[in-house]
DNA sequence: ATCCGGTTCC
DNA sequence: GGAACGGGAT
């Protein structure tokens, strides 16, 4: 008899502990996946679970969301954060449809071609959605990884592939078991292995641990220099939004103008909103969300 | 390497 | 007030 793997140590304890999430059920469709997926990057569980329900209630499929506009999508979005991601999964619902004739694509090259798609989505869609076996490594996994198998405090700012082949080799050789074990790597980082406060009495592999052998070294220097929003484009980008999206049509400028005194800077935000295809200017005088309302101004009577 | 939200906790 | 949170695009 061989000692358990790590993966299956981590799996049995996903499968006592793991949080009843909903798209995890498993009738869970391929773009209900996609959609928790994006959601979820950079934003927390609990902010997910009812945009996430919401969103699939009123588009279950990518054809239903690819015929309404870019403006229903931010609307939708509400305060999720970084409103770019509900204009992106828009538009790779319009690529669904185009290229793939409005199912998921199950390949992964396919998936990391989608508009919003990066390397992490891409995997975590076709191990979740289609039970492929990928690593899926996002920053819980990386730093699960890092400490538990080389020792290390923890990775750097981004994914390296180094880490992409470490994770794989943890990974068992049939493809569901493989997938069960991506999800539980995650699992273990977001509620045990954590960046800050692990709960090593709690994880399963504490006794094979490498980073709890060599006494929990910290990292070396800041992991990640801190990330201001108050007085940023990025605030006022949001009051602006907030404004535009109460509206049911055109806003005029003199609108916009009164959320931000720095017209600089308002300027700015608001050419930034429009470049990256959140907003459209309606004549010289007003914006719009994209798409909210008809593409050209009916003539004044 | 930098930009991109908004909420929650300290 | 300020930090934590952390994937994709450029």
């Amino acid at each position: 008899m061989s000692e358990p793997t790590f993966a299956t140590l981590v799996s049995r304890w996903y499968e006592e502990n793991a949080r009843d999430l909903p798209w995890r059920k498993p009738d869970t469709t391929a773009w209900a996946i996609l959609v928790s997926e994006v959601m979820l990057q950079q934003t927390p569980v609990v902010r997910v679970l009812p945009a996430w329900e919401a969103w699939l209630a009123r588009w279950p499929v990518p054809a239903a969301l690819a015929a309404d506009t870019p403006a229903e999508a931010i609307r939708m979005w509400g305060r999720l954060g970084y409103p770019r991601r509900a204009v992106r999964l828009r538009d790779c619902a319009v690529a669904i449809v185009e290229r793939h004739g409005g199912e998921v694509p199950e390949k992964l090259d396919q998936l990391l071609a989608l508009p919003g798609v990066g390397t992490y989505t891409a995997r975590a869609v076709a191990a979740f959605a289609f039970g492929q076996r990928h690593p899926v490594v996002d920053t819980n996994v990386r730093r699960v990884v890092c400490r538990a198998i080389a020792g290390e405090p923890d990775a750097g700012p981004a994914t390296r592939p180094a880490d992409l082949v470490a994770t794989e080799e943890l990974l068992p050789a049939e493809p569901a078991a493989a997938a069960l074990a991506s999800a539980a790597f995650m699992e273990l980082g977001a509620v045990v292995c954590t960046a800050r406060s692990p709960r090593c009495p709690a994880c399963p592999v504490e006794r094979v641990c490498a980073w709890r052998a060599s006494g929990q070294v910290a990292p070396a220097g800041p992991t990640r220099r801190p990330q201001r929003y108050a007085g940023t484009d990025r605030q006022v980008r949001g009051l602006l939004l907030a404004v535009l999206r109460e509206a049911t049509g055109p806003v005029p400028h003199q609108r916009l103008d009164q959320v931000w005194t720095d017209d600089v800077q308002r300027a700015r935000a608001l050419a930034g909103l429009v470049t990256d295809g959140l907003v459209e200017p309606v004549g010289e005088e007003s914006f719009r969300l994209t798409g909210d309302g008809p593409a050209v101004p009916l003539p004044h009577p």
